[in-house]
DNA sequence: ACCCTTCTTCAGGCGACCTTCAGCCTGGCT
DNA sequence: AGCCAGGCTGAAGGTCGCCTGAAGAAGGGT
């Protein structure tokens, strides 16, 4: 198996599948991509598995010993954020939609070429924040894994907090998030810090907007959102 | 098209597909779904529709006249949070991850079944954590989790008041609110304070229709109605 | 131990928004 | 046509939320 370069980003993923040798060849080819891996047959400890890995998303097998794929699914859902991505061998519309129903991320049929099944967690790890992508507003780029920001190409020097506060604004893009809401994901704060987040926002703008149009805007008794200017 | 409960989880999908027959059957199924849909048989104003309609998902076909799915599917990417569920004709592994590789979300091969697709889409959109009440009545659309409102394709700025007076027409759509009543749910009054709901209806007119026909209708001795002007 | 950066609090000032008022308009009735 | 109640809207005052400079507090590095 070829070297990977360096850059592939890393997450957990947790793999559930009572098949011996398409468990293990899936945990190879996920830990190979560069992936923290765990695996197991069943889904008998699968509470303690996510207590303790934490992982970003989950491989589950639809047809299990012991408890079975929907109500695992349901587990996964209710205990983690993570992202589920379903195995099986059943494969009419109406099996798919159940799947779906039980809040599935993906669905994969037996057989399936293994690149494939690596593309699909990577997307659903991607969706679910797990890797850090590049965001792009405007010409704004924000790059989450290298802690870069950039305006109209030239990099924009940013303190700790206002990229998280910025992060956080631009993975919620064109959406109104009222103060509270901010000082809880950014800060983590559960009682209301007056003006904190005021003066962040502030500051915020003094870099960002230096050299360009406004792109946090305010919205009056409701928030503020991160947007593209209008033309 | 039924009528359903404004409860129902909503929001804004673009369609783009070249096929006429797949296009309107798939926008009509998305609509009927309770989203607000918008649809273009290719992507030459792609940027434009990403900037007006501002979309949550994108469901995309891969052969496209012009510029085609992958390409497409990077501006998306480029330009908003959307997600991204492309339709193909095209069933072979490589070709599935070139289309990972360009960074959709998911990946369904024609034919489908629409109930798959119906799916797909709406654990992307879960997965975005874009679905919330998203109201439409002509070519109006409301979300009120973005705090968002766009008339004809066009963002409307409203005030907080505004806001949440439309919010409560659209509710209620076609059925006619007295005063007092929006004065008690919008405002939280109890008692009647003349023409304080005039007011703010003639302000949310005046921003409401500067491009369109009228839509918050006055029904004289009773109310106010909001609903799509005549034909 | 000191300094420097960053985070947080405070207070003043400003502007947007809400509300009231007054005059004009519209539609329905006689 | 004329009258009248109800509806509409421009203008103005006051309030409240937001912005920002400045100073204190906390943490990290030398």
């Amino acid at each position: 198996m070829a070297a990977r370069p360096s850059s592939v980003p890393r997450a957990r993923v947790l793999v559930v599948e009572d098949d011996d040798t398409i468990r293990t060849s899936v945990a190879a080819a996920l830990a190979d991509a560069g992936h923290a891996v765990d695996a197991a047959p069943d889904g008998s400890d699968l509470e303690e598995r996510l207590a303790s890995f934490r992982p970003s998303a989950v491989v589950l097998d639809w047809m299990l010993p012991g408890r079975d794929g929907p109500r695992l699914a349901q587990v996964v859902r209710a205990t983690s954020a993570a992202g589920i991505v379903m195995v099986t061998a059943r494969d009419e519309v109406p099996d798919r939609l159940a799947g779906f129903e039980a809040g599935v991320d993906d669905y994969v049929t037996k057989p399936f070429a293994m690149a494939e099944l690596l593309a699909r967690v990577t997307a659903v790890l991607r969706r679910t924040g797990a890797i850090g992508s590049v965001v792009q507003v405007a010409d704004l780029t924000i790059d989450e894994e290298a802690g870069l920001v950039m305006r109209a190409g030239r990099a924009v020097d940013l303190t700790a907090t206002e990229f998280r506060l910025l992060a956080y604004l631009a993975a919620n893009r064109d959406r109104v998030l009222s103060g509270t809401q901010l000082l809880t994901q950014v800060w983590g704060y559960d009682d209301y810090a007056e003006n904190l987040v005021q003066v962040h926002i502030s500051a915020l703008r003094r870099k960002l907007e230096a050299h360009g149009d406004r792109l946090v805007h305010t919205v009056r008794g409701l928030g503020y959102r991160l947007s593209a200017p209008p033309p």
